[in-house]
RNA sequence: GCCGACGUAGCUCAGUGGCCAGAGCGGCUGUUUUGUAAACAGCGGGUCGUGGGUUCGACUCCCUCCGUCGGCUCCA
């Protein structure tokens, strides 16, 4: 099993220099920086100066690459000293290759770590100098690099090339841009063909393409990049997902508050976001007075503000604040993309202020909110608790920290959550709880977070009077159970493919006409009023197309339940259910009558469950 | 922000340095009155993203800006 990782990881890698010996061939000035594998494949980063290689080339590449894997040529391992492939990087004329070399001769191991991530070959004397680097060659190809490799170019599986794009020399956005070419490859033909399928897979999923097909959300020119408008059926699906958010957190004493979009910037100056961050933060300018005021990118410096608008006994807390409100964040253009990275979010935030001898029971009952959201959407939930190292980068009592760490785990244990732990990872303010969720294609994505808080109740000097009638200062808690709704939903979308559970779904029940007979259309009315007074989100279908044309439109538009109502119906006073297949247990349904049919639609909805009962 | 690709009807997409730019779906109108994934016919619909330039002539070539996509970098 081991050996099979390794084979395919030595495959992947040896593709890279075959790639690099195809381009090499084809541009010989082509000069080469690092060529690593990555999941499911290879990249190998190449300059080519003034000239740009586009995709129009993968054609002519693959027929090189597939020649060199004809050839079967060796790769052949051998070791220099530096020195000498310091010279062989300046004689063969690449610059990327020399820097390297230099960094490690200079360096020795302090470079040989970040170095070794790039798969070079080293070997490293008593005084951590570094002696003596490793070569690979097959046919006219020579390159710095570790390995391992298969024997010859023979033993390559199947790969493709999938992409090309920009990329900075060492990740560093101040040296040159690169050309990043990656390819996919696998042992068979036929797990590269599965690994094609799933791409296809996860490209019908697309949130951005199916916020379109199912009428969710929309951007407009006008309005602005990353600033997303939902449509009433996106609308609802907001609402239910924050309502369920909310009343998750109310049941343990979470009170609703309400805030404005912006504030004169020295919320920020006090709070230190306005040093951190000011480059992201939108400016707004008042016609009236000097106001110089900014759209909020965070709502934590406005919370403080109601919490601080009275004195607090140790007995008011904890005090918990709820809001779902839009933040805004000018993120560089390009870095935005469908839902996932806007300008404007909306958070369902909360922020707790307690004592330190709460801090366990609040976090316990956010975990227990987190867990049963998730669980409701049907995501497995991994958390990741971050904690502070060593360092002097971190703000706030050491003791502090400690108690609060291991609050924090002892309240992810009591939760059954899957956990691991990174030092490291806290926020400089303070430790946190990270959740990573996964979805249905088995993807892991961020979403909701548990942060503590020791520096902004220092900063805005929050307290409280204790036991003894002194001042306290009180801990804050940051927690979002979707994180941002739009990003959310980004992932949700894809996780379901669309296929929204009853309580989610914009549009629950399609009801569909056999006719346009005034009788047919009268009992569709009085049906759909039914449904209405009890709440259930409906449309009835009337046009003039046949039943299978409605049908059609219905299934397209993944609506869980659609039932055609014609004489049959009418005299029976029953239906039979279609129903979406995702949500099917059992494959035969009978016809039902119609009051069940609704209460059972109701239920399944307060219920959120995702199979259908029928 | 950087590198690259792209922007043609509401949607998905053809198309060419030269009369008036096309298809399917959707829309509208009519015929049809339909039983579980697409009835038939007709009719509308586009300043070819925006502004500028080259040219006798630009949707097509060049530049600017706006927007989208794939990456890089960043993400309180």
């Amino acid at each position: 099993m081991i050996k099979n990782t390794d084979d395919l990881y030595a495959m992947r890698h040896s593709l890279a220099h075959i790639l690099a010996t195809a381009v090499q061939h084809k541009w010989p000035e082509a000069k080469f920086g690092v060529g690593p594998v990555v999941d499911n494949g290879f990249y190998y980063d190449i300059d080519l100066g003034s000239k740009k290689m586009s995709e129009e080339d993968f054609a002519t590449l693959e027929i090189e690459m597939n020649k060199v894997i004809k050839a079967k040529q060796d790769f052949e391992k051998f070791e220099m000293p530096i020195e000498k492939a310091v010279t062989w990087a300046k004689e063969n004329n690449q610059p990327y290759k020399l820097e390297l070399l230099n960094d490690l001769k200079r360096q020795g191991t302090t470079a040989a770590k970040e170095l070794d991530s790039l798969e070079l070959g080293l070997d490293v004397d008593k005084e951590s100098k570094v002696t003596n680097v490793s070569f690979y060659k097959n046919g006219s190809f020579t390159d710095l690099c570790r390995g391992p490799h298969i024997e010859n170019t023979g033993e390559a599986g199947a790969f493709k090339l999938i992409r090309i794009s920009g990329a900075y020399w060492r990740g560093n956005e101040k040296n040159s841009q690169m050309q990043r070419i990656y390819g996919v490859a696998f042992n068979t033909k036929s797990e590269l063909e599965d690994y094609l399928k799933m791409i296809e897979e996860a490209k019908s999923r697309d949130h951005r393409r199916l916020g379109q097909e199912l009428d969710l959300f929309i951007f407009s020119d006008l309005v602005g990049s990353g600033l997303p408008l939902f449509t009433p059926r996106g609308t609802i699906l907001r609402e239910e997902l924050a309502e369920f958010s909310n009343k998750l957190r109310e049941r343990f004493g979470f009170q609703k508050v309400w805030i404005p979009h912006m504030t004169k910037k020295d919320l920020y100056e006090i709070s230190g976001h306005w040093a951190k961050f000011s480059d992201e933060l939108f400016l707004v300018k008042s016609q009236e007075t000097s106001d110089e005021l900014v759209l909020k990118p965070m709502n934590c410096p406005h919370h403080t503000r109601i919490y601080a608008s009275k004195q607090r006994s140790y007995r008011d807390l904890p005090i918990r604040y709820l809001e779902t409100t839009t933040i805004y964040r000018d993120e560089k253009s390009g870095e935005l993309g469908g839902l996932n990275r806007v300008r404007s979010a909306t958070q369902d935030d909360s922020h707790v202020f307690c004592r330190e001898d709460q801090l366990e029971v609040e976090i316990n009952n956010l975990l227990a909110a987190a867990s049963e959201l998730y669980e409701t959407v049907d995501m497995s939930l991994r958390v990741r608790l971050s904690y502070r190292d060593d360092s002097e980068a971190y703000l706030g009592d050491k003791k502090l920290w400690q108690s609060a760490q291991k609050q924090l785990k002892n309240a992810v244990i009591a939760n059954k959550l899957n956990y691991f732990e990174e030092e490291g990872e806290a926020a400089f303010y303070g430790p946190k709880i990270d959740f990573m969720a996964t979805d249905a294609i088995g993807r892991e994505h961020q979403v909701a977070t548990v942060q503590l808080d020791f520096v902004q109740p220092e900063r805005f000097n929050l307290e409280y009077i204790n036991e003894s009638g002194n001042k306290s200062q009180p801990i804050m808690i940051h927690c979002a159970l979707l994180g941002s709704i739009e990003r959310f939903l980004s992932v949700y979308i894809e996780h379901t493919a669309g296929k929204f559970p009853v309580w989610l779904a914009p549009e629950q029940l399609r009801v569909i006409t056999l006719n346009q007979e005034e009788s047919t259309v009268n009992f569709a009315d009085k049906f759909a009023n039914e449904a209405k007074s009890r709440g259930i989100r409906l449309e009835v279908d009337n046009s003039n197309e046949s039943v299978g044309k409605k049908i059609r439109q219905a299934e397209l538009m993944k609506i869980p339940y659609t039932v055609v109502l014609g004489d049959k119906e009418i005299e029976s006073n029953r239906v039979t259910p279609r129903i979406r297949k995702d949500m099917m247990v059992t494959e035969k349904h009978d016809s039902i009558g119609i009051t069940e049919f609704l209460n059972t639609i109701v239920n399944e909805s307060k219920g959120r469950v995702h199979k259908s009962s029928f």
